[in-house]
DNA sequence: CCCTATGTTCCCAA
DNA sequence: CTTGGGAACATAGG
């Protein structure tokens, strides 16, 4: 569920939280994690977003990988509360203690040895390489939907997000990517990172069950131009926003003025 | 019972 | 070999 900007938004909530904590205890409730050694006397020195995954650097070089998937949230309690339902792992700290909640389990949680291997992670907002993008994509005859949601091109653009930046960019997702001009290219560049930054300051997007760090909703449905207004009027012409299965997902887009 | 869901990965057919 | 589509993963809600 989360995107890259729900994913930003808990990055620098936990900065804020367990940055230098000493980690007292780590606790797996859902055997699916598989175990996670080491962690218990350490530090977390760092938190980075790499795409949609959260990266927890350790006093010890190690790094704690988790990716919230599809309904992965994280939850921190500062006092007592009690467990909710379908909780996967607490971790805990002196002064408070970190939950990760996800109903369908797919959430993944893994700890590399190694503080130097990081893949390498095309990051929209600091390194949108529109050119590259532009000759990567020119011989490729995928939707362009597709390919923004390809995360090894872009890494952090999810479905909502696609849907928004389409609609800005006025480009039908079922275009062939092969025939987005570099021209075109750079005004997804530029939406991308509007919108994106526009989501981070809203602390994203609650269509369902997302939540932030401290249980809030973010904001950022109130500024959705397309994703999930089916049948309502686009806000930038007078067609009417559409809904139709693109490769298993829900694409909204107008038909009127994202014309192929 | 049906369908839907903010993600990723694997399998298989073209 | 590449490309792309669909299923699978697991669960809740409409």
């Amino acid at each position: 569920m989360p995107e890259l900007p729900e994913v930003e938004t808990l990055c620098r909530q936990l900065r804020r939280v367990i940055a230098n904590r000493e980690i007292l205890s780590v606790e797996i409730l859902d055997p699916r994690l598989g175990a996670v050694e080491g962690l218990t006397g350490r530090k977390i020195t760092a938190v980075t977003r790499q795409g949609k995954a959260v990266e927890m650097k350790l006093d010890n070089d190690a790094r704690l990988l988790l990716h919230l998937r599809m309904t992965g949230k994280m939850q921190w309690q500062r006092a007592y509360q009690a467990v909710p339902p379908h909780t996967r792992f607490i971790i805990a700290f002196s002064h408070g203690r970190l939950l990760c909640i996800d109903t369908r389990r797919f959430a993944t949680l893994a700890i590399k040895a190694d503080g130097s291997s990081q893949a390498f992670v095309k990051e929209p907002l600091l390194d949108f390489r529109t050119e590259e993008l532009y000759k990567i994509a020119r011989v490729k005859k995928l939707p362009v939907k597709s390919f923004l949601l390809d995360q090894r091109w872009i890494a952090g653009i999810g479905n909502i997000y696609a849907c928004e930046i389409l609609h800005e960019v006025s480009i039908n997702p079922w275009r062939p990517v092969c025939g987005v001009s570099l021209r075109e290219w750079r005004k997804i560049e530029r939406a991308t990172k509007v919108i994106l930054e526009k989501a981070i300051t809203c602390r994203g997007t609650t269509v369902s069950d997302w939540r932030d760090l401290f249980g809030r909703k973010g904001q950022y449905q109130h500024e959705l131009k397309v994703y999930g207004r089916e049948g309502l009027p686009c806000l930038r012409c007078r067609g009417h926003i559409q809904r139709l299965r693109l490769s298993g997902r829900g694409t909204y887009f107008c038909p009127s003025c994202q014309k192929k």
